[in-house]
DNA sequence: GTTTTGTTTGAAATTATAAAAAACACTTGA
DNA sequence: TCAAGTGTTTTTTATAATTTCAAACAAAAC
């Protein structure tokens, strides 16, 4: 019951490390300058040093430290193994939740997720708090979490906002100068797009890609946090979605690229309001399928 | 170390009212009954009628229940008494940094915090979490958390993603059909704003909740979870903005009572251009006295 | 007088644990 | 016999205890 003590362990074989490439009988420096580069406190650096010192690797008495012997592999202490678990948590529950179809007003069990996610239970549960700010799970009166879930009503708010901030986008794309990255990009998408147009017969599922490419280029003119923020989120349910639905999934990602298309020829013409009207045009059709997406998940 | 019995106390408490409402002698339903009525587990009404049965209130054995005696008001057990303080943190905690003026990049302590909130440590946790998701505030290396801040880029970036949100609440509100409530509120704020205008000389520091209403009428308009989010963290940041900076004051609100009637005025015409343009100007003079109320700080 | 170490204090992360919820397995009486 | 209720067990949640760590402070050494 208690804090784990990998910063000593980790920090404890730098050290190990550190004293390597010392020659034997050389000084130590200060605990002071050990910490900063180690990038831990004193507090740690004086548990490691009080270590070295048990397994003869140094003398240390009072400012006076010296190296005794060179460090065997022996020496090192191990680091309890842990996948950086908890890395990209947020990827993989809202992975989990599209594409189990897990629906809406389930009720989470931090307990379980905690061990299916292996992530210790009190990380989750400040992701949940996090998530709770987008509204896609809430707290239940009894205690616990749930999941507010793809409802319908969700669905709408999430790509009428979605639809605000990637028309801004648009319009912003518009006015960038012409030594702005975003034409080369805009390039080399109209290059792709154009290339999956050809054999879109048979490659038609490389849309998925390529449509985030796109999105995340148009966006990227924006640079506001917020924004970022949300891209992030929306991004990844709209991807699943699509993955999802596989009714009509080729006309879908041929009318998609043409859509694409527009808007591309329309920003290379700096024509701004042309370009804002093809991207309404196509975040419209885009609402639409994520509608009907969810609407035959309903029925199954 | 453990959780709270509070739901044990109030459930104990709220069945002695129930029985109060009950003749002497009388049969009490089944567990599972009082369990849903009180909005509990079974367990926590198995450990009440176990109190109950040991202050002789009832009798109890098996499912025959048999209320033995009127409750008194000693019977009641002490709720450990917590005035809802966790309620509006959000808004305490945001008020004490602004009107702290709380610099960008500082190490905040849950524990502290934790004391001069009056809120427990795993709940302002959980609220920082939340509080990461717009950047305000993130995880440092070290461990705890800091305050990233009002910094420049910070209230630009906020003040741009205001506009987008509040320029698309705008052209909706256009587009209102002629029963929504929008019309109304506005033909009130007008007035509102008239009246104010008479007696600008004295009264100016009126206009800050006058300010708050117009832009909450306004957005009210985009019935969007994630912009009403948004929505309140940005006015309680824009209010207090707008508290400190007195240079002129009297000035700056008498202009921003001509733009807010600018902007009625087109809306109500039905022009929704119009209506966009003038909120932009507005945006744009909102945006720069924030800016300005930021150097004058970093100043002083 | 500046740098370094010894010591104390307070905070953060993590776990242990009581309280509550939920699941399960029996009774009981129509 | 079977639905509704109770007794019991298992699981989960909320919270505080505990250890590790960071940082402030004070004494000492160069």
């Amino acid at each position: 019951m208690a804090r784990s003590d990998t910063r000593y362990r980790e920090a404890f074989n730098r050290l190990l490390d550190y004293c390597g490439a010392l020659p034997v009988g050389a000084a130590l420096p200060a605990e002071t300058a050990l910490s900063d580069a180690a990038g831990v406190s004193r507090t740690v650096i004086r548990r490691c040093l009080a270590r070295l010192q048990e397994l003869g690797l140094i003398s240390w008495d009072g400012r006076e430290k010296h190296l005794l012997r060179a460090p065997a592999p022996a020496d090192r202490i191990a680091l309890p193994e842990h996948g950086g678990s908890s890395e990209d948590l947020e990827k993989r529950f809202l992975s989990w939740i599209l594409r189990f179809d897990v629906p809406a007003n389930t009720p989470l069990s931090v307990a379980e997720l905690s061990r299916s996610f292996d992530v210790p239970q009190h990380e989750l549960k400040e992701f949940l708090a996090g998530l709770s700010r987008f509204g896609l799970v809430g707290r239940r009166k009894q205690g616990g979490w749930m999941l507010r879930g793809f409802t319908r009503e969700f669905a709408i708010e999430l790509s009428d906002f979605r639809s605000v901030l990637e028309l801004n986008a648009v319009a912003h794309a518009a006015e960038a100068p012409i030594d702005h990255p975003i034409w080369d990009q805009l390039d080399a998408l109209r290059t792709r797009h154009l290339a999956l147009k050809q054999r879109i017969d048979t490659d038609y599922h490389e849309f998925s890609k390529l449509d985030e490419s796109f999105h995340m280029a148009i966006n990227g003119v924006v640079s506001n946090r917020f924004v970022a923020e949300f891209q992030k989120v929306i991004s990844l349910i709209f991807h699943y979605h699509y993955m999802w639905d596989k009714t009509l999934e080729k006309t879908r990602n041929a009318a998609a690229i043409e859509e694409h298309l527009a808007i591309i020829d329309a920003l290379e013409a700096r024509d701004g309001n042309a370009a804002v009207e093809a991207a309404r045009r196509h975040l419209k059709t885009s609402k639409s399928t994520l509608l009907s997406s969810l609407r035959h998940h309903d029925l199954g």
